[in-house]
RNA sequence: GCGACCGUAGCUUAAGGGUAAAGCACCGGACUGUGGCUCCGGGUAUUGGGAGUUCAAAUCUCCCCGGUUGCCCCA
């Protein structure tokens, strides 16, 4: 019986190759929280399954997880998402200063079928603001979003922050008399406007919502595209919702964030948003799933007894924001080939080998990654193996270098030779790094 | 959990009832004083697994498994 080659059914696996296309987006990613002040942190990936239960919905917590029993009987689940355990962390630090500006990289799991931007195991970049009940937090959420895409590449155009609010859809749904019971269906196909067609949307809310009037109050809120429509401002007009998202609006008119665009329509799935909901989405055809999706949870950390403390933050999934980078041609080029070795120093025979290593060890102390010969092939071999790594430098170690402590360093991407002392290299080296691009 | 499509060498594919094949990759050599090029040699396979039809199955049928993708849900 031959072990299975693959990993589990959409677990992570990643190549140095795709290891470094990944920690390319995270350092963008980290540099954008650490502009504004973010500072960054970390959970536990097990955590006790009542954690999620009351606070992500119970689709999420249960059926959507992986969740066991341990040895001590106690109900365990992998996170599926991160907020939760932020809140609870929040809650319990006596000392914070507000606001508390953190970011994170949590793995998370779902138990899910793998499709396109969704697999079992995943990065995602979370980023929230605790302690600010003021729109200000949302906006700085936006302009770090705004960053992040623009650090990446993307172009106005290519991806959109759509944003509306809880509080008004809610106050909307009840003032019309929409039930309790009514309420997670009435979102649930509001979620569905803009992931089918028209017709066939519209048909889909009369089939879920049998009241006429109500079912024609969603599709009117749902196709609301500016906060300032003279049906919506009649419905909600005056409502504490209503001059909150218009005044959102203006903030982010003000601010320049043109790439944000208000959709009544965007609700998000997790029960504890109690504000502004908002997400990233592609705007070609090609990648349908949220990029990034947030909004604010006034009530979370509260639940933890002690103190409200309100919250603003989003969950970023690094696979879907990589295949908006792939469909948009924004991995810079060759940075998954790129070898961390400066340096390859080929090993002429054994006689060689101990000043070979000595000169290697040396070059390390200054920071000079190094790789030297460990195969013993011939010297035809080692360059071979040196080129196809793509490592920038080679120098050939053999008696005569030996005996005259001169080398000859060679670059291999323009074949240029420089004769040199031994002692000289790694000035060289150095100097051609810095004037090098930095990444 | 439901549906659609797809499974042949490490990868990409060919053979559509009659000897499993090619390119790339890989390994060895030409070649122990200089990489990308060239030449020579090497096939690494239970054709995803099992059953059935047939003189004969990679090929036709069924079941299972796996992958991709859509739905549910969501980063």
């Amino acid at each position: 019986m031959t072990l299975s080659r693959k990993p589990l059914k959409g677990m992570r696996e990643l190549t140095p190759g795709e290891k470094r296309i990944e920690d390319y987006v995270i350092k963008r990613l980290r540099e954008a929280g650490v502009a504004y002040g973010f500072e960054e942190y970390e959970t536990p990936v097990l955590e006790p399954l009542e954690l999620f239960l009351a606070k992500s919905g119970s689709e999420l917590a249960v059926k959507q997880s992986y969740n066991f029993t341990d040895k001590g009987g106690r109900k365990l689940i992998m996170r599926p998402e991160l907020t939760p355990s932020l809140a609870r962390m929040v809650a319990a630090s006596g000392e914070l200063i507000y606001p508390v500006k953190w970011m994170s990289f949590p793995v998370c799991y779902r138990y899910e079928r793998p499709q396109r931007g969704r697999v079992r195991e995943f990065v995602q970049f979370n980023l929230d603001i605790l302690g600010v009940s003021g729109l200000e937090a949302e906006l700085e959420v936006f302009l770090v979003l705004r960053r992040i895409m623009s650090s990446l590449g993307a172009s106005r155009g290519q991806y959109v922050i759509r944003y509306s609010s809880r509080k008004l859809a809610s106050g909307i749904l009840e003032s019309c008399g929409i039930t309790e019971e009514e309420m997670a269906q009435a979102y649930a196909v509001i979620d569905k406007k803009d992931k089918i067609k028209p017709d066939e949307w519209e048909e889909l809310v009369r089939k879920t919502i049998k009241d006429e009037r109500n079912a024609d109050t969603i599709i009117k809120f749902a196709s609301c595209s500016d906060p300032d429509v003279p049906w919506l401002s009649e419905a909600a007009g005056g409502s504490e919702a209503f001059d909150e998202i218009v005044r959102f609006s203006g903030m982010l008119k003000d601010a320049g964030i043109l790439e944000a665009q208000f959709d009544a329509s965007v609700v998000r799935g997790l029960d504890y948003y109690t504000g502004i909901v908002f997400e990233v989405m592609d705007t070609g055809g090609k990648n349908r799933r949220a990029i990034c999706g947030g909004g604010r949870y006034d009530n979370l950390v509260g639940m933890f007894g002690g103190q409200k403390v309100t919250g603003v933050g989003f969950g970023l999934g690094l696979l879907t924001l990589d295949l908006f980078l792939e469909t948009y041609d924004l991995m810079p080029e060759g940075i998954s080939g790129k070898h961390p070795a400066d340096i390859f120093l080929a090993v002429y025979s054994d006689g060689e080998r101990a000043f070979a290593v000595n000169f290697a060890e040396k070059l390390r102390d200054v920071g000079i990654s190094v790789e030297i010969d460990i195969t013993g092939k011939n010297l035809s071999k080692q360059l071979k193996i040196a080129d196809r790594k793509s490592i920038g430098y080679i120098v050939v170690i053999g008696p005569e270098e030996v005996v005259s402590g001169r080398i000859t360093l060679r670059n291999m991407t323009s074949g240029i030779e420089t004769e040199c002392e031994v002692s000289e290299v790694s000035g060289i080296l150095i100097d051609r790094n810095l004037c090098g691009e930095a990444n």
